[in-house]
DNA sequence: GGAACTCGCCAC
DNA sequence: AAACGTGGCGAGTTCC
């Protein structure tokens, strides 16, 4: 028997998280500000030199003879009139405004010397100006103190700002080792991250109880990616004999698994799953895209299975026909929803009848999003939002032991789905401990609806040492 | 000179 | 028919 919580319940978890996380936001981070300084300096160096040889290259010569004193290298404006105005360029993409785009993936298939220039400069931009600037602007005795909202979000998740701590590069490895280099613990003390394992995934199953995803959720040696990879990419089995495995899982993971979850479609999952394994958007010819093991291509691979092209899609009195790796991720799409999940699908539509049947809808952690939404929304915003409630639960209960135990370890912050610590070494172990049981014993029994097994990861840094390895 | 907008891009 | 969900922020731009 499923029950929900009530209003009660949701009012009581954001009362007790404000309180949680002002005193987070009071506690605050460590920050180097004689490294963020130095840093900063270093990267308007490299950002004048970056501009310098730009400013000899044939480029910025048409720049200066159509925009004279108004040139300026950092209006996308002027670039996006310059390219595809001035010297005509058919746009590979558009922006929401209609505008041609001028994004990294867009100047990324332009051919003109210089826009690479660009986009490097970019980036050097964004570090220095949008992370290393706002924590010098933001500190107060060494400390940033980063606001977590909970009055922000549709979904009810949270924001954070002044600075954001949820945005800080992570990804990007030369971006992430720059910023996150700049952020400690107290003196002696080590910074611990506690990340949910899967949350979202764990939660989606929670409303849909699909059975076959609810059986790799529960069986740790299933892996729903991988067996997605296999079907995509059209391996028998694909394990570590293939040096592969691990990018072909990932490509289908953030090119086909999570967004289908989001609600995209399988148009848009080809062509990012094209082009993470290097094939073209047209014809596919031997010796194309990633090697394989056997010194073979991706594409041998491909042609070898009959998709010899990345194929189109057309409307044929109002059907839509779709050819070549186009029409194989499409038959996967409907595969997916259609056998594999169709619990889950079924649960989708259920749920999007209800929505328009009364105008709102519930949380399994008793909130109400009401107004009105898109399909997508409709599916993902109780998902969204239970998953971040499981987090900030966890959080409440640890900012309640640390202090009826007078903990010497401290909160510090959140991101949706991890917790953030400032810990004293000796009080690691049972930091990591207390966690734990929360994850593991305290919110399931709270929430009888959780049906999965919920878990942390404990990721601890060194003593004084900043929050990266 | 500030509000509100677009765009690009960082996180989950 | 629809077609990736949630934020914050810096810079450029437009409008008043």
């Amino acid at each position: 028997m499923q029950i929900k919580a009530t209003m009660a319940d949701a009012y009581k978890l954001i009362h007790e998280g404000i309180q949680a996380l002002a005193r987070a936001e009071r506690q605050g981070i460590r920050i180097d500000i004689p490294y963020c300084e130095r840093v900063k300096k270093r990267l308007t160096r490299r950002i004048n030199r970056l501009e310098r040889k730009f400013k000899e290259m044939e480029l910025y010569r048409l720049w200066e003879k159509v925009f004279r004193a108004k040139t300026n290298i950092y209006s996308n404006d002027q670039l996006s009139y310059l390219l595809y105005r001035v010297m005509k360029i058919e746009p590979p993409k558009f922006t929401a405004g209609g505008k041609g785009a001028t994004d990294e993936e867009a100047l990324s298939q332009i051919d003109v010397p210089g826009v690479g220039i660009i986009v490097k400069i970019r980036k050097l931009l964004r570090v220095r100006d949008t992370y290393l600037e706002a924590f010098i602007k933001e500190q107060t005795d060494g400390y940033i103190h980063p606001f977590f909202n909970l009055h922000t979000v549709r979904t009810f998740r949270s924001s954070s700002s002044d600075p954001n701590f949820q945005n800080i590069p992570k990804r990007d490895k030369d971006a992430q080792k720059i910023c996150r280099r700049a952020l400690f613990p107290r003196p002696g003390h080590r910074l611990v991250s506690m990340d949910f394992s899967a949350l979202e995934v764990m939660i989606s199953a929670c409303y849909h109880k699909d059975p076959n995803m609810l059986a790799y959720l529960r069986d740790k040696t299933s892996d729903m990616h991988l067996d997605m990879a296999k079907q995509i990419f059209i391996f028998d089995s694909l394990d570590r004999s293939i040096p592969a495995h691990a990018l072909l899982r990932q490509a289908t993971k953030n090119g086909f698994v999570f967004p289908q979850f989001y609600g995209d479609y399988y148009g848009n999952n080809a062509r990012y799953l094209a082009d993470w394994v290097k094939l073209p958007q047209g014809r596919w010819e031997r010796g194309m895209g990633i090697e394989l093991p056997d010194g073979s291509h991706i594409s041998d691979h491909f042609i070898a299975n009959g998709i010899k092209e990345f194929g189109t899609i057309k409307e044929v009195r109002g059907r839509t026909i779709a050819t070549g790796f186009l029409k194989h991720v499409q038959e996967i799409e409907n595969d997916f929803w259609n056998r594999r999940f169709k619990v889950y699908n079924e649960w989708r539509k259920r749920w999007v009848e209800e929505y328009r049947k009364r105008g709102y809808l519930r949380m399994l952690t008793g909130f109400t999003c009401s107004g009105v939404m898109k399909k997508n929304e409709i599916i993902n915003y109780p998902i969204q939002g239970s998953a971040f409630h499981c987090l900030l639960f966890t959080f409440n209960r640890l900012d309640e032991a640390m202090r009826k135990e007078k903990w010497d370890s401290r909160l510090v912050g959140q991101i949706h789905d991890e917790i953030v610590m400032d810990v004293h070494p000796d009080e690691f172990e049972h930091v990591e401990r207390t966690a734990h049981r929360i994850v593991r014993k305290e919110l399931p029994a709270a929430w009888s609806w959780i049906i999965v097994p919920l878990e942390i990861e404990v990721e601890a840094f060194e003593i004084d040492g900043p929050w990266v390895k």
